[in-house]
DNA sequence: CGAGGTTAGTTGGAATTCCGAGTATCTGTC
DNA sequence: GACAGATACTCGGAATTCCAACTAACCTCG
């Protein structure tokens, strides 16, 4: 997964210079995104990493928190997946999936017939607890940053959510 | 892909309140990387859409720029995984995929019979560049940002790129 | 040389994600 | 009350990604 041998330069920095180079647009905007592509993918590996040992990928120990975090700790699946910024079809694959590890279960809305409720069980919260300490303990991958410029990410990276819509401002 | 109704307000503030209620650690490093995850999803999103037209995805359009920056225009499958932090079979498939498209020729290596040289095509410079018209002009998804506060992520994002041995400081 | 280890790329299989389409249920309007 | 449209979820299929295992070619050192 990582590199066996890591390059020598900043590989975005060098892109930048090349699209300039050939005066192509936003080379800025350019740079920014390739450079949350790449962490992303950096974040992503290490998170991965230490889910595994729970046999849980992030996008399920995601739905899990969200599951621990709401009040009944049951949510629609619908509303899982607005949450989440997931595809229907991919929350019911999550959730049949927490459901085989039996973390979650599907129950029924008590008054709309068409919606399946997803409730995380007493097993789905311990598993989630001790996934989220494996997860801290690896600062996300990127604790080499204090929590000034974790907060400065988040508020820059906040103005994008607003701006897609993710919500208002 | 959007949500035909967005939420009422910023998921992420109200996972990180949840998460100090909880006494869970690295909260500022949680709400960090939700954000980089959300972000992702958003820019990925805008970009596929910029480059369906072009029956490319973000990968193979990625994978077509480093070519058509590289000096000789062609380039090792296996230096490209390592420049795109991709497995080597997502590499052998995306050079599959636009050697279909006509976009990528597969060229033997001139002294190592090992190595397969990926070489963009005429076809494909062309293609890259109309493409990358069409990505400028939707600004990535990023554009509600001034060039200041692009840099800025950048900057804060490389540093995370270091510390995971992405290339040295 | 030549045996053992390393490196480059490909193939088959599992998991995940999305899209299109389909079924069931609810809701608004006449 | 009934019908048209909207909403909630699921199923089948395509694309992408990674892992494990494999073949081919190079390289080191005795």
């Amino acid at each position: 997964m990582s590199n066996p041998r890591p390059l020598g330069f900043d590989a975005i920095a060098e892109a930048r210079r090349q699209w300039e180079t050939r005066g192509w647009d936003a080379p800025a905007a350019m740079a920014a995104t390739t450079s949350i592509m790449r962490v992303h993918q950096i974040v992503l590996a290490v998170v991965d990493e230490a889910l595994r040992p729970f046999d849980l990928t992030f996008a399920r120990y995601e739905a899990l928190v969200l599951l621990a975090f709401s009040r009944q700790g049951a949510l629609p699946l619908g509303k899982m997946g607005s949450r989440l910024m997931l595809h229907p079809t991919s929350v019911t694959n999550i959730v049949d999936r927490l459901e085989r590890q039996g973390l979650v279960e599907r129950t029924a809305h008590p008054t709309d017939r068409r919606t399946t409720l997803a409730a995380i069980t007493e097993d789905g919260r311990r598993v989630v607890s001790k996934a989220t300490e494996a997860v801290s303990a690896t600062g996300f991958g990127i604790s080499t940053l204090d929590d000034d410029e974790l907060d400065q990410i988040t508020a820059l990276l906040r103005k994008i959510r607003v701006d897609a819509g993710d919500f208002p401002a």
